[in-house]
DNA sequence: CAAAAAGATTAATGAAAGATTAAGACGGGT
DNA sequence: ACCCGTCTTAATCTTTCATTAATCTTTTTG
């Protein structure tokens, strides 16, 4: 799964730099995405996973700060830097003030641009590995991840893999939400359309082994996620 | 953020920007200790320890290059940026080739600085538990962000997507104004007329469900946008 | 004070998301 | 090759929630 390609989300509606950079940093060896507004930006994001997002500012539509902005309003985690003609002091503050990590005037010197993205990428906290237990307490229930087994007063159910995957996932975040983007990507490793309908009868299965204790649920945040909700 | 300042190491020769760097960034919050020569900036980092150190390139004896590359030989882990009026793509590069976290050109603007040092260290040390900007006092609710949960009394009601987007600029301005073109760009990118009509009922449900406080109240300000008051 | 603009409130609608159940596909073990 | 347990796809039904609409109230301005 490592010492993969970074992962680069190129935000920038005007053809020729978009296209200028996207083969330029290609060959410097990163993986890129361009997409050529906000809005699939975001989609984007929802999909799969990026390691740095560079942000044109002036864009029609929803302009690169506004996009900033809903990136953190979605909680959107991820690193990102502008690319602009507007050198306003004002503006570069802004941008900062939105927890930009880098804020470059064009013209872009590529050369230079790739040289502040690997400085970028050399100081980012590496994202925290989910190392969970493999031992829960659920409401009443007891979950053994490492043998598969749903206890409940003394009795056990034999989780499949999938089943037992998912409830960690959930077990490890209780009453916290749990994107799909996440839950997919850890299962599948794919976000798409299918799997999300697979994910919805796993959920239906486990609700169904968990339904014994009502202070225990699988509630779902619409359009988010679901949440292992323990009451008490 | 932190509880104790930040310590920054400025190396600068000349004795008109150190001053004025020093003075400023005193006055900024930052504990700044500013030493003119190479020499003394290793003494300094052997004696007491720094978050950042910002290095001027063009110095007598020993330039800022010189001093990164026995920084780096004696294995002196402290992140720094440089500083310099030579802004050639050739030491621009060799700057960040050097392992520099950032490279800024002179004339020096000061708050820029102050706002790339902040952007520098919040990269740097780990993200403050979590839910950073996510989680709100207000008055006697609190309000999870992440989990879309509005709390009153142990009692929470669960709201939605945009319920939520929108109580997360208010809460995050707490008594000051939200205009109405910054939440319609922030929320949906587009301010139109719709949009706009849409926010009026988001506001009515938040109003609603915050109106158990009556120390809370979001105000409108008539032709300019809303403000989430919260008294006393 | 009257007209117009802005805001507040409540309710209706429809598309998208989710839930549930069942049927098909797949793969290891015998 | 044929079970059998498991995962995936399909089909259908239900719920949720953003938006639009309709109506009423407040504020501003001339």
């Amino acid at each position: 799964m490592k010492a993969n390609k970074v992962r680069l989300l190129l935000v920038e509606d005007e053809d020729s730099l978009g296209y200028l950079l996207s083969e330029y940093l290609g060959m410097k060896g990163f993986k890129v995405t361009w997409v050529k507004d906000g809005e699939e930006a975001l989609t984007e994001m929802g999909k799969s996973i990026f390691d740095l997002a560079i942000l044109d500012v002036m864009m029609p539509k929803m302009d690169g700060f506004a996009l900033a902005e809903r990136m953190r309003l979605n909680t959107v985690d991820l690193p990102f830097l502008f690319l602009t003609a507007r050198s306003l002091k004002v503006d570069v503050l802004k941008g900062f003030s939105l927890g930009a990590v880098d804020y470059l005037k064009k013209p872009i010197d590529e050369e230079e641009l790739v040289a502040r993205i690997h400085a970028i990428l050399s100081r980012l906290v590496p994202k925290d590995s989910q190392e969970s237990g493999t031992y829960f307490k659920i409401g009443q229930y007891e979950f053994d991840g490492k043998n598969q087994k749903l206890i409940f007063k003394g009795d056990f159910r034999t989780l499949t893999t999938r089943e037992t995957e998912l409830l960690k996932i959930l077990a490890s975040n209780e009453n916290n939400l749990c994107t799909h983007k996440d839950i997919l990507l850890q299962l599948w490793g794919v976000n798409d359309y299918f799997n999300r309908k697979s994910l919805n009868v796993f959920i239906t299965r486990l609700r169904n082994y968990l339904k014994a204790d009502n202070n225990v649920k699988i509630e779902n945040l619409h359009g988010k996620g679901f949440i292992l909700r323990v009451k008490e």
